[in-house]
DNA sequence: CATGGCGTTGCAAACGGATTGCACTGAGCG
DNA sequence: CGCTCAGTGCAATCCGTTTGCAACGCCATG
């Protein structure tokens, strides 16, 4: 069913253009270009919402890899700010893609029949969590923020559409 | 370890006030005041911060039942929404007390290091919602938001004091 | 272009929170 | 005071995630 990672005959087809400053960012952290790695950077660049292990492992073609290994790899790409973990409250991990720079900062809309996850650009005033830490006696505030509803072809089919 | 359910000698004991309103409500679902129903409705009535299963369960004293049993009895008394569940993002949920015609929505404020948790007042301008849903065709959207940052305590202290 | 160290992988086992099937118990109605 | 069905204990199970271990392979270095 699976496959060797490591006989793979065009390792770095999948990459495109990033794979200077990619390869900056890997070597940076004493990180290694493997063929996973890749496949799975690759899988997060093709899609916008916000995928899981289980989704992102599905999506791996012939590259494909251990889940264990989808798994290790989103943590250590999460801890080098290549990927942001999102928490949708269904108990499942979700990651999106981190443009170099971008802090990622952003919020979700979220289906709670079908689980359609859009973008939302509405955010805090950001002097809010300084003030709500000051009050309590907190430093390094942060938060997380996600919306839930029914989406609008959810709103008439009874059936999730997935 | 544990004992059995039926063998409390006083039943009812611990339940001080809000019997008549509890017994009430708990009627009108056709469900029946048990010990363990009892005991973990007083322990969340003694404590202000949200609480986890295994935390209710280890805190009922000689009223103690199963633990898949507390868990059923959260579900069931969420459903009836006499508690109210809080996601603190690290894969446990936890209970609150809810108040009779509390609609219960407030937030929190977690220490990344301890898991101290403050309750929080602020919130959003409720309009934002019916306006985040409209402009991308969602209904009866909800929301959930919560700070994290470091205690006082844990600001000083390098290691966590739970 | 060969070599070696160590980061990475596959595989399987384990983990932790939560749920469930089943037989027994007991709350509360008539 | 019985009957009935919600509730319970217990053990098995589920599911997302982590981890131990041996083999592998990326890549810095010579």
């Amino acid at each position: 069913m699976k496959q060797p990672c490591g006989q793979h005959s065009h390792p770095h087809r999948l990459i495109q253009q990033p794979l200077t400053e990619l390869t900056e960012r890997l070597r940076q952290g004493a990180r290694k270009i493997t063929g996973p790695r890749q496949a799975i950077l690759d899988v997060l660049r093709r899609h916008q919402s916000p995928l899981s292990n289980k989704e992102i492992h599905a999506a791996l073609g012939k590259e494909s890899c251990d889940l264990a290994t989808v798994y290790r790899n989103l943590n250590t790409l999460e801890e080098m700010r290549l990927v942001r973990r999102f928490d949708l409250g269904d108990g499942v991990a979700r990651f999106e893609l981190l443009a170099e720079g971008d802090d990622g900062h952003h919020h979700h809309l979220v289906c709670r029949k079908c689980s359609l996850v859009v973008e939302i650009d509405e955010c805090f005033p950001a002097d809010i969590e300084a003030e709500i830490g000051r009050r309590h006696g907190f430093t390094q505030v942060s938060h997380r923020l996600e919306f839930f509803g029914l989406c609008s072809r959810c709103q008439v089919a009874p059936k999730p559409v997935v």
